[in-house]
DNA sequence: ACAAAAGTGTTATACGTACACCCATGC
DNA sequence: GCATGGGTGTACGTATAACACTTTTGT
């Protein structure tokens, strides 16, 4: 019997008025976990490959036509008990939106919001309203297995399937990434200020913002980035400059 | 229709009388690509997970019972065209042999032996006897996968599948981690000299041997080692100290 | 004019690099 | 004792971090 092969994608935006990173988080419309929150996803069709059955999900349930380097690969989750029931491969991306649209609920989903993204003691949190989630607490992937079958499972505070340890996985993987290939900062936008690049930096390395000075920030990452002009501003205080991703830094050369 | 779930495994090794990285390399006896040399690969079974699949390749074709932290996994493979006909996925996973035992050609295989690997130019080079092959010297994905399928394919000089470009994405990333969790240098066994490891690093790096000085090789990676002893010297000059990996870097915290 | 926001510059320190020198072994 | 292989130490240059200062805007 062949297992079911799943895409699933951690889509993240960048909320310029709260000055938060944001998460997209799907109710299930349908078993398993339904009822439960958890990362959208999608079966891939016989004649596409994994990297555009992502950007398809992201086309089907937000409507952004996006270019391939916006979608990264995370990894793929294998183990026999992370869904119950029937077989699951996971193959899980993490997609960058370069704005931050309206959400419906579409096809298998109940809700779909888009969820504020921060951190509280060494793990991260996800907050929508009454609704916090938080990425698995659990360093090593044999002791979250084990315990994911008789876990506590309250659709309030819990993610489906294991959509936490995946989230964790994500989380480290683009912390690693912030100072060499920094992809995560296309959900600032084309243009951005290193003010908000700064802030995205924060988070992942579950810093306080004031924490990086702006001036060695810019020093040490201007390989990274080119300026494009300066920013109107709407706010007392001098205008800052704006700055955009150098493309060589998000592919592999 | 399903496609098939193939594990990908590249098993390197070290031959301490040549001071030579190797990698396994199969000569297939079934379609697709037969009489091709290829990655050593295996199914999936319903029970285990991908991990454990890549595992028991190993001890199936090895005979060598490894712990998990031997074997990670690298990406996997999608793209709609990498094998003619039938649609098959590939989960690539990297082994790291503590020694090179002597190889059997075992079910599905025509032959299997140690290739050497080293650099040729830009690219790495796999070396057994008359049989050479390399890595894709494309960067591109895209560009890549677009000229797969009417490639010239001599099984002489080319490796079966897309096996040249997984090849070129191992090396890649064992190359980006060698500084920070240098699990490749599993392949020295349980202690080893560091120049050794320098051995080791320089040829995923690319440089000569003498490049990378002693001094400051211990210095720069004394947080990955910790000393066991000194080696019993069999040549004439001062016997070279020992050391192993902190297990704390090949694990995630 | 002043406060707020942001850019620029300066210094002290840490770190990586190059290279010289010292030590242990086999013959 | 000398050649060989390997470990140790130092001095230099570059990169990072801390922090002070200057510039530009809104009120």
């Amino acid at each position: 019997m062949q297992p079911k092969i799943t895409i699933t994608n951690i889509i993240w935006s960048f909320d310029h008025t709260t000055k938060h990173v944001n998460l997209l988080l799907v109710k299930r419309a349908d078993a398993p976990f339904k009822d439960y929150w958890a990362l959208p996803e999608t079966v891939m069709r016989p004649s596409e490959s994994a990297d555009t059955a992502a950007l398809r999900l992201v086309r089907e349930k937000i409507g952004l036509e996006l270019a391939s380097f916006h979608t990264e690969q995370l990894a793929t989750f294998t183990q026999p008990n992370r869904v119950p029931g029937d077989r699951s491969l996971s193959l899980a991306y993490m997609t960058f939106l370069p704005e931050m649209p309206p959400l419906t609920a579409g096809y298998g989903a109940a809700d779909a919001r888009w969820f504020t993204f921060d951190y509280e003691a060494t793990q991260y949190r996800l907050q929508n309203d009454q609704l916090i989630f938080h990425t698995t607490a659990i360093k090593d992937h044999d002791t979250y297995y084990n315990q994911l079958t008789d876990r506590s499972a309250d659709p309030n505070t819990t993610l489906g399937f294991d959509h936490d340890w995946i989230l964790k996985v994500a989380c480290q993987r683009i912390c690693n990434k912030l100072d060499y290939q920094p992809n995560i900062l296309l959900i600032l936008g084309d243009y951005f200020t290193l003010k908000r690049a700064r802030t995205v930096f924060a988070v992942f390395q579950q810093v306080p913002l004031e924490s990086i000075d702006n001036s060695n920030f810019k020093k040490n990452h201007k390989h990274l980035f080119k300026p494009v002009g300066t920013s109107s501003a709407k706010h007392p205080g001098r205008p800052a400059k704006e700055y955009q991703l150098n493309y060589f830094d998000l592919t592999n050369e």
